[in-house]
DNA sequence: TATTGTTATACTCTATAACTATA
DNA sequence: TATAGTTATAGAGTATAACAATA
């Protein structure tokens, strides 16, 4: 699978099935030239892929006025729930290696977002919390995927589907 | 959100809601000093990234024998159901920008798994088509992910789950 | 003038080794 | 000796500009 940025694949329709009336796409019908994604879309990992680049985007889009990545949120949200936290514990719960937590630290840091402080009791650690401007504009970017990113997804999806689609998402990602 | 390798977040059950017995943990229940994911697994986006990365490490680890990554996984998928395409057609359907598609074809065709050549029609493009021994190793590679991969998530999801999330993911790589 | 494949290049992510200061 | 934070570095993946051949 490579998915990248654009494309586009088969139809989909998340409802029960549907006789087609034969004479009546839904859909703009792809141009009969069209490269065909062929099986390649019954395959969890490509369609993963591309939501997950779709998702990113918008997700990138909706807090562009506060400009934070999806990485910088994360760290934020992890920050604000955990406080009194060394960098490794942060780090390692989100899956980011220690060395590469630095810079993402530096620049939370250098944006008055985050705060390090030595450890009292192991100097060795660095404890992490959010300044006052930190927990502000998380809350403003959480209000923003929520009222926006997330909102538009379950218009999409329906909220049972949205909250199916995410409990699956857990599970692969812990279990599978 | 950040999401990487490693890493663990809140409990989850796929079926419906369950009264807790007060004392009858069905997983291994996290140590108090855990640090807590708390709301971030509530966003679609993280979760969404790390069963992306756990589904790509699976899928690796089952054409490891082929020694085939998703991105050229999906090449000879499609290069096989649109045989006679060029290299803009097959890169531009999956996402791939043509500059970086080039290395990646010089690998499947130095491994003589995919044929370059000129069209006739029009000397500028490059028409794909696999070799006997690319469809061969697609054939295998099929197999392996079918019987491996894609079978080991049925189990865990579920049959008709797992085709509701195949089918909310297309809706957001296509509709969002 | 536009398009195909290509090169060069840059920027982000991810990964490993090794250093320093502490423990 | 082991660990926390850090530096340096290397490799993928992704992005843009520009060139030669062809249309």
């Amino acid at each position: 699978m490579a998915v990248s940025r654009t494309a586009s694949a088969g139809t989909v329709k998340t409802g029960k099935r549907q006789v087609r009336p034969a004479r009546a796409p839904s859909r703009p019908a792809p141009p009969a030239d069209a490269v065909r994604i062929g099986d390649l879309s019954g395959f969890l990992g490509y369609s993963l892929k591309r939501a997950q680049l779709r998702i990113f985007e918008d997700f990138i889009g909706c807090v562009a006025p506060l400009q934070l990545t999806p990485a910088q949120f994360s760290v934020l949200m992890l920050v604000e729930a955990n406080p009194g936290r060394n960098q490794t514990e942060i780090a390692s719960t989100l899956g980011i290696l220690r060395p590469n937590f630095v810079a993402l630290l530096d620049e939370l840091e250098s944006r008055d977002l985050c705060l390090r402080s030595r450890s009292s009791n192991d100097r060795r650690s660095h404890i992490l919390r959010l300044t006052e401007k930190g927990r502000a504009v998380l809350s403003r970017a959480r209000k923003l995927i929520e009222t926006r990113h997330e909102a538009r997804l379950r218009e999409l999806l329906g909220n049972e589907n949205r909250d199916l689609l995410l409990l699956m998402l857990g599970k692969i990602a812990q279990e599978f």
